[in-house]
DNA sequence: TCTCATTTCGGAATCATTCCAGTTTGTGCT
DNA sequence: AGCACAAACTGGAATGATTCCGAAATGAGA
């Protein structure tokens, strides 16, 4: 199991000594009601805003990146288009509608094969974008 | 070889009717002389700024959105840091150092573990990013 | 050379995200 | 229950890459 649940984020919060706050109850609720969404800041501010009393959209923007440092929950940025969070840290693949920006997960089987992908899941690849990131040998030579 | 060069860049801005403009000229030169470097649009317009009399920033934008629109290169799209742009379009995973920003092409070698990239490139993953963009089956229902 | 659709320009607008300074509030301790 | 204080929260201003826009310039075909 690798999907985001209640219990687990609030175990990790006081794990690393961080305050249990309604702004922080209420972040995570609306990230695992919405984790099959891949929400974004303004979801998640809306769907808080409902819970607390108050949350303000600069929380909401602290928490989502303190999550996403922590490796709580993966951040999948964008260009002209709110980023967007996702709450499944297994290996998959998110398939991005370039048109309405639904992104769905396909989990990999093996093999890859953007054919195989639209005959399943009915999604038409157009571009991929596989990433790893981290850190170059120069900057693991080099300090802090 | 899907690798960007200039005649052929040049040969495609023809078949699609698209002038051949000074600008346009400097921007492709910039693009093939950087092509390793995975530039974004600053390094691009320093870059065409040398070669041709007048080049704008927006023009260079326009440009690189026109080019990455047609397939002729691959936007990189970042959060908080410039866009950057691809002159290979063969598949291969784009590693992405989180503190430097250096980008180091990794062809995919049948298999691919973050392990082996780690040994053989030098390079330590922190974090994957596998997106396939396209369209999802409500959009390909839906009118234009 | 003439014409005009295309391209370019620069400055303003956009907008998600971050920053900041002041205020509030969990939490551990008495 | 009350105290103290570091941590967290807030709203508004700042940021910065990218896009938009109207006006001026220009490539390319006739
Ligand atoms: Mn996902
Ligand atoms: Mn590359
Ligand atoms: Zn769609
Ligand atoms: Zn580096």
């Amino acid at each position: 199991m690798r999907k985001i649940n209640k219990e687990n984020l609030i175990d990790q919060l006081k794990q690393k000594g961080l305050k249990i706050t309604p702004q922080r109850l209420a972040i995570i609720d609306a990230l695992v009601e919405n984790r099959h969404a891949h929400p974004g800041a303004t979801l998640i501010y809306n769907e808080a805003s409902k819970k607390a009393k108050r949350v303000s959209l600069s929380t909401v923007y602290a928490t989502l990146k303190e999550f996403s440092e922590s490796g709580l929950i993966k951040q999948l940025e964008f260009d002209r288009m709110e980023n967007r969070y996702d709450g499944d840290l297994s290996e998959h693949i998110n398939l991005i509608c370039k048109r309405c920006g639904t992104i769905i997960d396909y989990h990999i089987p093996a093999t890859l094969e953007p054919k195989d992908i639209a005959r399943k899941a009915g999604f038409v690849v157009t571009d991929t974008r596989m990433e790893f990131h981290g850190y170059c040998c120069d900057c693991l030579k080099r300090p802090g």
